[in-house]
Formats: structure tokens, C-alpha cells, sequence
RNA sequence: GGGCGAGUAGCUCAACUGGAUAGAGCAUCAGCCUUCUAAGCUGAGGGUUCCGGGUUCGAGUCCCGGCUCGCCUACCA
């Protein structure tokens, strides 16, 4: 609803301003006043035409408000406009037609998506490295992306979701040295001994193979380091012998690499369904290794001159990308193939600030591997994966690439915009990859080339030294500490996830003693997940999370448990009052419909006698502007004591526009800020207004359908943050 | 050295991208359960928005100069 009178009140000020001064504005600055009392919308518009203009801002505010209120500009929904301030307009909403809007926004809302869908896009997201248990750095990638996915869905987009496994990178050799050489297990034996692993663990209460694994890439990183130079060396070597056969694959190591990698891949897709998160593709490193996707990536970036051969200085005979130093620099592709930067002297010399995406030796860098995969997603590369089905959700397939496929298979890549969910440690390379698009010539899809960069998970000291790891003096001093999966150091996702479910089920047990222990159980699920998914996007990407047990545990305040408690009250105000949301709309409607005859008759304001709620509309109307009251609707939405109630509408209208700003900024953290005031605007008027006990059956019924339309908001925004809402707790 | 990000209440974070009196949650203190669930509500205290300049009607937000912190900056992968 308030999108939508933002943007009329936005076109009809441009109208004006077109017609009385012969200006053209490319937007209308609109936004909230900072109290109810002012108004809905407002705008400093005044201000910005005041030197142009060379009138005072308030002058001009005062012009457009009167041109706003006659008659070729009169706007439907507004019931008034003032000037307030130093030149601020100031716009009131017919707040009656405001709700009878809001109230049937949900089937307006569909009906727009289905008539405009918006685009296919690719959201990559999660791309743990498949050789240890995933860690709350990994949950808080795999969250935030996953809600960006729904967000984009409900914002009408078609979005594939991938998860891109690096499984030929070091990180998994150095667990296969793991087995291999400081277990000194035979390839068969691990054969053996995986599967057997992954099951004895689990049914052992434990987690598994990635568990199993998380303390054997720890040991092996230290084993590298123990012994003499000489010992040293050689374990070096056994680790580069060990990460060349993989990546060669057709071989007995790569096979072992294949059985680890794939065990503790499966353990990550069940810790994230564990968090409603799903995946659609799983692209690996192996197949763009053994399909060749760099040839053909080479071939163009060859042609386009975005690599050149370089001769001279440190990266001799590699092949090297020069990297600008802004990204906004023009043109880079027209100055043909770069010979090596030209200095002052105009002597030609080596660029020694230059990528290196081939070495020397031949073997290409993780970024040119990437460009070939980013190539790829954009349909560019000429060359696909071949798919093969693996992981089976209730209602979809997640399919995994291969070498050979199946036949017949869905098609992925060929976006028209792809979103990347990395930490922003990588923005380096990430950059790298966009300009090497940019210098080909792929301007549109480098432009609609995401970054979605978000902060690391740390640990504060304290809680570091809670899970029993030695903290040195100076990381004490420190806010918060990197985890680090080579030195084990980190809090795994599944044993938060026990933890905090073992932390609510004593509380759910007592609060729900009646309830089977198997509801128990649910609800105790849904509220330790919806804890944990609202702590990691109640931050906004770029700010660090230092992890703290107490905070992540928390259910009081601004968290998952608050909003779950609020949608529960509101369940049980329709179970009590044995009614339902959709019976109180169809009333809420009646009530609406009633009051258009009933107003002619009726005078201003007063329609029932006996409700405290009707004030004269001329009490908080100086400028008289404001149309007078119309309906009894209005009379429940005016006045002092009703401001709440027409708070918690005015909130509950706002979803398309919390959803178009977190789409706009790739910032779901708003949506987590929304539901939550909404909640809390709830729990206020929860307890101001005695819904039940109501004597006016028509109050009754508009409470009732407050109640009902922040449920569905409610209901509707958790979704998207991937939180369940619970029938009871 | 260069690049990116951050510095706001005791603590953890917001502030609709330049707008009106800088807001929440924890924590502290004082109240509220015979009502639709107290995982809640009400109230109080708590601020030189790191420092110094500048831009303008208006700056936590933009520009310049400092200070502090974090990350990135290999022909490893």
C-alpha cells in the first residue's frame, strides 16, 4: 500500500512542478515523518527547489500543497496535504481506504507479480569447502543467502540457487593426506572406513564424517609443520603430489577424494535442510576442470586481449591480467592487447601490480577458473556441465554436475544477473573477475554481476575460551578472533543448533506440558531455528559478528522467539474468539461497504455512540486541509488512543516497500528489522486493547482484523526470513 | 606502501542512502500476571555520533586532513 501512494504522491508533485514552474525532476526525495502526528509521507522536495526557485521553501511548499488539494491534481487514498516546518509537506492518508488497501493487498500483490515477472537470475550462495563440518561463518553465508533467494522469489524473480563445491582444492587434499598419510590408510581402506565412519559416528549420537573430518584437516595442517626441514619438506611435496592427482583425477587419490568430499557434501546439505535451505545445482571444480571450461575461456580472453604474455619483471612468462585501479575507468577493452604499462618516461615496462591468472608452468589461477565459471553463467561460455540428479528434497531435486549426465535434465546457467554470496575477503578477487567480463565486453552482465559481500562470523574471546581453546594475551585483547577451519578453531553449525534447541526444550516443555512430546519436540525446533536465522540477519552485511553464546541464545527481545511469540498470541486470540482471519475479512469488508450509505446520513465522525474512539476530525487539523471523517472505519483509526492501531496498519502496509529496498540494497537485514517492529507494534497494542472482551461488535471486529492483518504480515515476512511460525508455544 | 570496510548509549547494533527531537535490544533500576500466554508490557537513567576543518537551508551520513581497529594485497590452491 505505502509504495504505491509514495509512488502516485511522487508522480502527481512531479506534475506540478512540470505545470507551475516547468521543472523536471527525476525523483521525488519521499520518506516517513518522524511522528505519526505529521502525517504518513513526506517530502523535503521544498528545499531542493528553493535556490533554483529563489522562493523560501516554505513558500513553495505552500504553492504545491494548494495545487496539490484542487482539482486536476486531486489524489485518490490522500486525505490531506500541509506544510510543516520550515518546508516540509507533509501528506495524511484517507486512512479508511488505507486499510480496506491493505486488507486486500495480498491478492493485489499476486495478481502484479504473475502479470510482470522480473528476470532470471542466479543466486550463488553456501560453496563450503567439502572437506570439514560447516561452521557459523558457513551459516551465516548459507542464511543470508538463502533469504535473499526468498526475497528475490517474492519480489517476482525466476532464481536458481548453486552451491559450488571446490572439491580438487587444497583444502580437500590436505584431508585426504589426512587419511592417507598420517592415518597410512590403503585407498580401499578408506573406502571401508568412510561410509562406516560416517554411520558408526551418527549412530553413535554423533555428527558424522564432516565431524570426523573437521579434526583431521586440524591435525593434518599441524603435521605439516611438525619434524625436521627435511621431514617437512617432504610432507609439503606429499601434499602438492596428493593435490595435482586430484585435480588430474582418473586415479585411486582422486577417488578417495571423490568418496570424502561427496560424504561430507551430503552432511552439509542435511545441516542446512536442517534451516530450510535448499539448493537447486551443485556446479563442482571438477567438472570445469575436466570439461575444459578454461580452454574455451582462455580462447576469448586471448582474443579480447584481456590476458596478455608477459615478458619482463617477476611475472615473466605467465599470462597476466592488468588491473585498473578504479572500476569506473572506461573503455578498457578499446586500447586493444596491453603490452605492459607505460611510466612517465614512456618506457615500457613490466606491470608487476598485474594478476596473474596463468603461471608459468602453465596451470591456470582460481581466477581464471572462475571467469571461466562466471562465463558460463551467463550462457557465454559456449560450453555446459553435464547434471546428474543427487539430492532429494520433499518437493524438488537438487541435481549435481558431471561429467556424463543423465539425458534428460533441467537447464541451469544463462542468467540474466547472478548474485555471488561471498565474505567480503574475497572482494578482491571478485573484482577481478567482473573486470575481466568488463575488458571482453560483457558490459550488461558484468553491470548485473553481484558481489553480495557480507562481514565474517568471529568469536569474541570469551568465547573462544568457553569452548576451551588457549587465547593468547593479545587475541584477549582483541573485540573478536577469525575462526580458522585449518586449526579447528570455530563453533560448528549442528552443535549450535542442538545447543540452542537444547537450551528452548525445557521451556517449551513446561510452558506446553500438555502437548505429546513429538509437538514438543516441533515446536522447540521451530524456535531454535528461528533464533538462529534472525541472529544472522538482524546485522547488516558489512558488520562484523562477533559470536557471542549469550547473544546468539538469547529468545528475549529483538530475536526470531519474540516475533513466533507474537504470531502465537494472535493464533490464540482466533482460537479463543473461535473465529478466523479470513471470517474477520469477510466482516471487515461488510463493515467497509456499510458505512458508504450510512456516512450520507451520519454526521462527521460520530457514528456509534458509546466508543471513546470518536474525535472530531477538526481537533488536529490547523490548516483545515484535512478532509472530514467519513466512516466509522475512520472513527476507529482516528484519535489518541487509536494512533496504535493505525500504526500497526500503516506498518503492516509497507511490506512491498521494505521488500523493494531489500532487493535494491541486497540487504535482507530490513525485512528482519520490519518484522520485528511489527511484532513489537503488536505486543503494545496486545496490550492496550482487550480484543475478546469488547463490547462494540463492531470495534471487535476492526481489532480483530488488526490482529488478523499483522498475523499475515507476520506469517508472510518470517517466511521469508526462513522462520517458521509456530501454532503454539 | 596501496585498496576495501568500520569507529554512534556501559555492551551489541539501527538510522529509509543529505532531512524534522539520533533510535532498538541487552545490561541496570522502579513498576505490571484472577484478563486473548510475563518468550510480554510500562517507566527511568544512559550521547561532544573518534578528532579537526570544509561543502549548504540542513551533516552520524558527502569532501579534505589526522587517529584507532579489522580484512585484502603470493606464479600457494
Amino acid at each position: 500500500m505505502l509504495l504505491e501512494m509514495q509512488q502516485r504522491l511522487g508522480e502527481r508533485i512531479r506534475a506540478v512542478l512540470k505545470e507551475k514552474y516547468d521543472l523536471e525532476i527525476a525523483s521525488i526525495p519521499l520518506e516517513t515523518p518522524p511522528d505519526l502526528r505529521l502525517g504518513e509521507i513526506a517530502t523535503p522536495v521544498a528545499f531542493e527547489l528553493a535556490r533554483t526557485l529563489r522562493k523560501a521553501p516554505r513558500a513553495i511548499a505552500q504553492e504545491i500543497v494548494a495545487a496539490l488539494g484542487s482539482a486536476p491534481h486531486a489524489i485518490d487514498g490522500f486525505a490531506g496535504f500541509e506544510v510543516a516546518g520550515a518546508g516540509y509537506i507533509n501528506a495524511r492518508l484517507d486512512r479508511a481506504a488505507a486499510v480496506r488497501d491493505v486488507a486486500g493487498e495480498l491478492t493485489a500483490f499476486a495478481k502484479s507479480l504473475a502479470s510482470s515477472p522480473r528476470g532470471h537470475v542466479l543466486v550463488e550462495h553456501t560453496s563450503i569447502n567439502p572437506n570439514k563440518a560447516a561452521h557459523i561463518g558457513h551459516l551465516r553465508n548459507a542464511i543470508l543467502g538463502d533469504t535473499f533467494v526468498r526475497l528475490l522469489r517474492a519480489a517476482g524473480y525466476r532464481v536458481d540457487v548453486q552451491n559450488y563445491i571446490d572439491n580438487t582444492g587444497v583444502q580437500v587434499a590436505d584431508v585426504v593426506v589426512g587419511f592417507l598419510d598420517l592415518l597410512k590408510l590403503s585407498p580401499d581402506e578408506v573406502r571401508t572406513v568412510v561410509p562406516a565412519t560416517d554411520r558408526l559416528l551418527r549412530g553413535g549420537g554423533q555428527k558424522g564424517i564432516d565431524y570426523y573430518c573437521w579434526d583431521l584437516y586440524a591435525r593434518t595442517s599441524q603435521w605439516y609443520e611438525l619434524g625436521s626441514d627435511e621431514e617437512k619438506a617432504a610432507r609439503k611435496k606429499v601434499r602438492l603430489d596428493t593435490l595435482h592427482l586430484i585435480e588430474q583425477g582418473g586415479n585411486e587419490t582422486a577417488e578417495v577424494a571423490e568418496l570424502i568430499s561427496t560424504a561430507v557434501l551430503r552432511r552439509h546439505l542435511e545441516t542446512m535442510q536442517r534451516l530450510s535451505i535448499e539448493y537447486d545445482f551443485l556446479p563442482r571444480e571438477s567438472e570445469i576442470l575436466h570439461l575444459h571450461f578454461w580452454d574455451a575461456a582462455f580462447e576469448q580472453l586471448k582474443q579480447t586481449g584481456v590476458l596478455y604474455f608477459e615478458t619482463e619483471g617477476k611475472n615473466k612468462g605467465c599470462w597476466v591480467m592488468s588491473r585498473t585501479g578504479s572500476p569506473a575507468e572506461p573503455a578498457q577493452n578499446q586500447t586493444g592487447p596491453a603490452g605492459g604499462a607505460e611510466d612517465d618516461d614512456g618506457r615500457k615496462d613490466a606491470d608487476e601490480d598485474a594478476k596473474v591468472i596463468v603461471r608459468s608452468n602453465g596451470t591456470v589461477t582460481y581466477v581464471g577458473k572462475d571467469i571461466a565459471y562466471h562465463l558460463w553463467k551467463f550462457g557465454l561460455l559456449g560450453r555446459d556441465f553435464g547434471y546428474k540428479r543427487f539430492f532429494q528434497y520433499p518437493d524438488h531435486e537438487c541435481w549435481i554436475s558431471a561429467e556424463q549426465g543423465e539425458a534428460e535434465h533441467p537447464h541451469f546457467g544463462g542468467a540474466t544477473a547472478i548474485y555471488n554470496v561471498i565474505d567480503s575477503r574475497q572482494a578482491d578477487p571478485q573484482a577481478n573477475v567482473i573486470q575481466a567480463l568488463r575488458g571482453m565486453g560483457y558490459t550488461d552482465q558484468a553491470d548485473h554481476y553481484t558481489h553480495f559481500s557480507y562481514e565474517m562470523v568471529a568469536l569474541t574471546p570469551r568465547c573462544a575460551e568457553e569452548l576451551g581453546y588457549s587465547v593468547t594475551e593479545e587475541d584477549k585483547k582483541k573485540p573478536y578472533i577469525e575462526v580458522s577451519g585449518r586449526k579447528g578453531f570455530g563453533v560448528k553449525a549442528d552443535d549450535l543448533i542442538d545447543k540452542l534447541i537444547a537450551e528452548v526444550q525445557p521451556l517449551v516443555n513446561e510452558k506446553q506440558a500438555a502437548s505429546p512430546e513429538s509437538v514438543r519436540t516441533g515446536i522447540a525446533r521451530q524456535i531454535a531455528i528461528g533464533a538462529l536465522r534472525y541472529f544472522m540477519l538482524k546485522y547488516t552485511r558489512n558488520s562484523v559478528i562477533a559470536f557471542d553464546f549469550k547473544d546468539a541464545l538469547s529468545f528475549e527481545g529483538e530475536t526470531g522467539p519474540y516475533i513466533q511469540y507474537a504470531v502465537v498470541r494472535i493464533r490464540n486470540i482466533f482460537r479463543k474468539g473461535a473465529t478466523s482471519a479470513e471470517a474477520v475479512f469477510a466482516e471487515l469488508a461488510e463493515l467497509a461497504s456499510q458505512q458508504v450509505s450510512e456516512s450520507a446520513s451520519q454526521p462527521t465522525g460520530v457514528l456509534y455512540q458509546g466508543t471513546t474512539s470518536v474525535v472530531p476530525s477538526e481537533k488536529r487539523n490547523d490548516d483545515g486541509a484535512l478532509a472530514p471523517e467519513q466512516s466509522n472505519l475512520a472513527a476507529f483509526l482516528s484519535g489518541e488512543e487509536n494512533e496504535d492501531i493505525w500504526a500497526l496498519w500503516l506498518r503492516a502496509g509497507r511490506f512491498s516497500l521494505v521488500l523493494e529496498q531489500c532487493v535494491a540494497a541486497s540487504e535482507p537485514a530490513y525485512l528482519a528489522k520490519h518484522a520485528f517492529q511489527l511484532a513489537q507494534e503488536f505486543a503494545n497494542f496486545y496490550h492496550r486493547h482487550h480484543i475478546l472482551t469488547e463490547e462494540d461488535p463492531r470495534r471487535k471486529t476492526f481489532l480483530l482484523a488488526t490482529a488478523a492483518i499483522t498475523l499475515r504480515e507476520l506469517v508472510r515476512s518470517l517466511e521469508l526470513l526462513g522462520i517458521e511460525s509456530p501454532e503454539a508455544m
